[in-house]
Order: structure tokens, then sequence, then C-alpha cells
RNA sequence: GGCGGAGUAGCUCAGGGGUAGAGCAGCGGGAUCAUAAUCCGUUGGUCGGGGGUUCAAAUCCCUCCUCCGCUACCA
């Protein structure tokens, strides 16, 4: 299946804006790096990138912490966002912008798309009244309220409520209905995973609601524009600010330059929880702005700790900082695209993360580059021999390790990490067996051409394993590429295959790629041979 | 309450009318190039319970139980 990005070779994948007033997890560092590695893989399979994250910095509680802080909203935003752009950092993200909510070009556009959506006939203002509550910063339905221990109103999610009168301007949602669900039949791979879509659709199915978009109560946001400048009581709420910044980053309301290279030929990954503004919302604003929706969202799932839920008051939050010390970044990084089916929750623990470093990257990928390179360094004096003729083991292998690249891109346009995983692990164990049943070190004495012919076609794979793992470890990656003399010019994936083989010749000393990862506290020394007396 | 998903080996899961599968863990063996890694073999399951259709059901139908997601509503 050709995935839906194939017609036109750019891709634009975005990260949802992560809001400032939280503090960077594990949660976060895992939506940033699945973008990553879809980033990375479009590149290397020669489509032109364009990889966004940001911050979210408007919104009532963000003032009130700047409040309380006693500094302003916008130091604070400063501050808090720059932890999001460190994260970044620390996990190895190859974004080519990041955007904040805060900069000029995202108000530019927020109001754009709000005059648009204006002049379409799609914004009205309304009174409204209703419970309020701040700390939720939502509306609800008296019949969701209910009284808690001491008395107080509060809504479903314990928050205490108020009455509040408000004139708010409203968005037509419920115009959208029917272009909705038709926009849905027509694009069945609009949203993943495919349980999501469903539960969108009978969303729609179920009816919509207008959607109240804008707030007088507090006033850090992009002001609505008004006929003669800016709104000075209205400012825009959440969601018609924050999902605009898709398109601020492109240059919106610009349509030349990336936004038409870009747009709509975009990927969004959100977290589950947000999934409705992603695949309601969003593409009803940019329906009714006479824009097209995006082409693709997926929402991925939650990681516990250990089997619990991760949350502040059990103090099991994990720090992407502390686990990428510990276990390593590409460590980490494989783990979590490797443990589960994408889009379905996780479990984070010690024991999964310790039996993939160990068990897949430092014994079978890590440790079958070692033990090829390793045996011509030390019995080649570090040349890579030239191959005799090639048997039909030796072609089998070579043929596996070029065609994997078909199952593995069908695996990743669905956002199948673990799938992908799985394929190019196919060609690792396979290498293993071929190792072991040509036996180069029996050879040696026996048959040292054959021999030379054996270790090529291990290293020629390696280089394969290589090139293909790059988006997922790509410093591990690379160093294995370093190790086999692969120029920096040559590592995409239309260097697979014999036609780009390695040339004969010196190489690098190798080092292990991938070391075992020993726990903490635990001794050093390895468990017996089997069969050991 | 409604809609949807799930329940299969010790663990994580795949399969979806025709002899129950993979990875990990366990057990046995081989190899000694390598990060004590690798390779081969193997134990293990009346496929959530019950009923039905069928020559044949893990698979289709009914029903019940348990778990999860979305959604609605009541006081």
């Amino acid at each position: 299946m050709l995935g839906p990005f194939a017609v036109s070779k750019t891709f634009y994948i975005t990260t949802p804006i992560y809001y400032v007033n939280d503090k960077p997890h594990i949660g976060h560092a895992y939506t940033t790096i699945a973008c990553d590695v879809m980033a990375r893989f479009k590149r290397l399979d020669g489509f032109d990138v364009k990889f966004l994250s940001g911050t979210d910095e408007h919104g009532q509680k963000v003032a009130k912490a700047a409040k309380d802080q006693g500094i302003s909203p916008q130091e604070l935003c400063d501050r808090n966002s720059k932890n999001f752009r460190d994260l970044l950092g620390v996990i190895g993200a190859s974004n080519d912008d990041f955007i904040r909510t805060t900069e000029e070009r995202h108000k530019v556009a927020c109001q754009a798309l709000w005059k648009q959506l204006e002049a379409n006939g799609f914004i009205e203002l309304k009174k409204y009244a209703g419970w309020y509550a701040v700390r939720d910063e939502a509306f609800y339905d008296e019949g969701e309220l209910t009284k808690n221990a001491d008395g107080v109103l509060v809504g479903p999610t314990g928050a205490p409520v108020e009455r509040v009168e408000e004139e708010n301007y409203f968005f037509k949602l419920s115009a959208f209905q029917d272009r909705l669900l038709k926009f849905y039949d027509t694009n069945p791979d609009f949203i993943g995973p495919k349980s999501r879509f469903n539960e969108v659709y009978s969303f729609v199915k179920g009816g919509l609601n207008d959607l109240s978009i804008s707030r007088t109560t507090f006033s850090w946001g992009v002001p609505v524009p008004g006929p003669k400048g800016d709104d000075p009581k209205h400012i825009m709420y959440v969601w018609i600010d924050a999902l605009t910044n898709y398109m601020s980053a492109l240059g919106y309301p610009n349509t030349s330059g990336d936004y038409a290279k870009y747009w709509p030929n975009v990927m969004h990954m959100v977290g589950k929880d947000i999934i409705r503004f992603h695949c309601v919302y969003w593409p009803a604003f940019l329906m009714a702005a006479n824009l097209a929706p995006p082409q693709r969202v997926f929402a991925h799932g939650w990681w516990t700790v250990e089997g619990q839920k991760m949350s502040k008051s059990l103090g099991n939050v994990v720090d992407p900082n502390d686990m990428v010390a510990k276990y390593g970044l590409d460590q980490i990084r494989y783990f979590l695209m490797r443990e589960i089916p994408f889009g379905n929750d996780g479990d984070f623990a010690e024991a999964a993360i310790a039996g993939r470093i160990n068990g897949e990257l430092a014994n079978e990928l890590g440790n079958l580059a070692q033990r090829g390179l390793g045996f011509i360094a030390k019995n080649l004096g570090g040349e890579l021999p030239s191959p005799g003729a090639f048997t039909a083991e030796d072609t089998e292998l070579l043929k596996a390790a070029a065609d994997i690249i078909g199952p593995v891109r069908e695996a990743m346009d669905k956002q199948g990490f673990d799938k992908a995983l799985d394929a190019i692990w196919s060609v690792v164990r396979a290498a293993n067996v071929y190792v072991d049943r040509q036996a180069p070190w029996a050879l040696k004495k026996t048959d040292p051409a054959r021999m030379n012919t054996v270790l090529y076609v291990m290293a020629e794979t390696v280089r394969h394993l290589g090139i293909l793992m790059q988006p997922f470890v790509p410093t591990s990656a690379n160093k294995m590429l370093d190790q086999l003399g692969v120029p920096a010019g040559e590592r995409t994936f239309a260097h697979l295959g014999y036609a780009h083989a390695l040339k004969p010749g010196p190489l690098p000393a190798p080092t292990p790629v991938f070391p075992r990862y020993v726990p903490a506290g635990e001794a050093q020394a390895p468990k017996p041979p089997k069969g050991a007396k």
C-alpha cells in the first residue's frame, strides 16, 4: 500500500505544542521521538521534510502562575519554553523549527485565520451563561456538577465552579457534522490507529455543538481582531490559538513558500487525550476557512511506570534527562519504538528496557557487527577483503538485507514502528544464523578465500542494517556505518542494494556500538556459560 | 445505559472454519569469531465460561463473566 504521502514527496510532521506550565516528562519525549523517527525515515527515503515542535504559552493558568511567581507571563513562558526546547536536544530531535504561540508570526496567523472564519460566516457573538471552573478552564453543564464534601459546587474533575456570564465568540461547529463525516468516509486513513478513527466518527455522528472560541475573563492570549484593530475585550481561547500553530510555522497567511510546499501534506502526532481537537475541531476550522484538512493524525498511547500510572502524587514521573543518562539515548529511543505496537499503551519497566537493550541491541545487532568487524581487524589487518563468487546463501542474505526496506516502508507509512523493527530484525537474525553456518573462524584454516567472501557479506549486511536503523538509533547506527567506512553522503535508502556495496580496503578499528546495560547495584559478573562445569 | 475493542503458553502478543503460533523466560545440546554474545533443539495452552451452527469452531452465531476505550444519562 502506498502511504498517503507517496505522491508529492514533501512531508510535514508536527508534535503537539507542549503547555509551558508542564514539566517535560517521558510522555513528551515519546511523542517527539516518534515524530523524529518519522522525520528521519522520510528524509532518508528522499522526502523533503519539515519537522515542527513548539510550546503553547497562553491561558489563564500561565497568567496565574506568573503572577504567583511575581514575574510577567512572558518571562515565565521564556523560561519554561526553554525546558521543552532543551528536551529536543536531549532526545536527539531533528526538528527544523520550534514555534511559540507568543511569537508575532503566530499572532498574525491566528488573526488571519479568525478573520477568514468570520468573513465566511462561521463566527458569531453570543451571550453565554454557565458554570465555569477556573482550574480546568472549562465550562460545565448544570447536570455535570456535584457538591463535594465541603458543600462546594464542583465539576466532574472536582474543580470548583462559579456562575459566569460572558459574551463569547462561537465557532459554528454544528454546521460541519455532515462535511466531517463525508471527509472521514473518503479519508479512512485520516486517523490512526483505526480504533481512534471509530471513536471520532461516532462522536461526530452523535451531533456537534458550537464551540466557544474567545474569553473576556483574562487577557493572556491572542487578541481577537476587530474591524478597527484588536478587540480590547476578547482574546482567542485555546484551540483556535493552539491548533493554528501548525500553519503559523509555514508562514500562513502567506500561502506561497512553505505553506504551498508542505500543506496539507502533514501528519500531526498527538497523545490520545487531544484527538478530538485535532480530528474534529481542526479539520472543521480549516474547512470553514476554505483550507485543506491535514492528511493524517495519529494518536499514541500512554506509558505506565512499572505497571503504575505516572503521576506527581506517586512521585514516579519519569524525567527524560534521567532516563537518557541511565540507559543511553539510542537505547531509550529504541525501547519506546520497539516495545509496543504504536497506538497502544505501554509499560516503562526496568526489566523490559534491560531486555530490549541487552537481548536485541547488544547481543543480536551490536554483537553481529562486532564479531564481523572484530574478526576482520584481528585476522585481516583491518582490511575489508574482496569477495569471491557468491554462493546461494550469500545472495539470499544480501537480497534479504536489500529488500527489507519494502516491508519497513509499508510499516512506517502506518506508523508501525514496532513492525518496521520486526522486519529489520528478521535480517539481524538471518545474519547471525548465516555467520554461524558459514563459520569464518573455521574457514580461516581451510579456505581463506571463502572466508573473505563470508566476511564481506557480513560487513555488507551490517551496512544495510546501519542505514535502516538510522531513524531509530541515529548516533549508534552512524557509528556502525563509520566503522564500515561508509561515506556520510552514502547513507540514504537510495544506497541500499548491491550497487552501492562496500569497497574493499582498510577499515577503522571497531569498538562495540551497543554496550550491555548492567542495572545499578547488580554485580558485573555475567551468568556462567551454559554447560560450564 | 449505548457503541466499540479485548480475554490464546509463565510474560508480551500474532492468528481468525481444516494438525494451536512468535518473541521473551525455562530446559537440553552444539559452536568458540564476538560485548559469556551466537546457533540448533525443546517443555509448556480443552484459545475467558456455557450453549448453538458445521463433517470440522480459537475462528461464525447466541449468552454470560472480566477488563479497557469512547459516549450518554440519573440522582
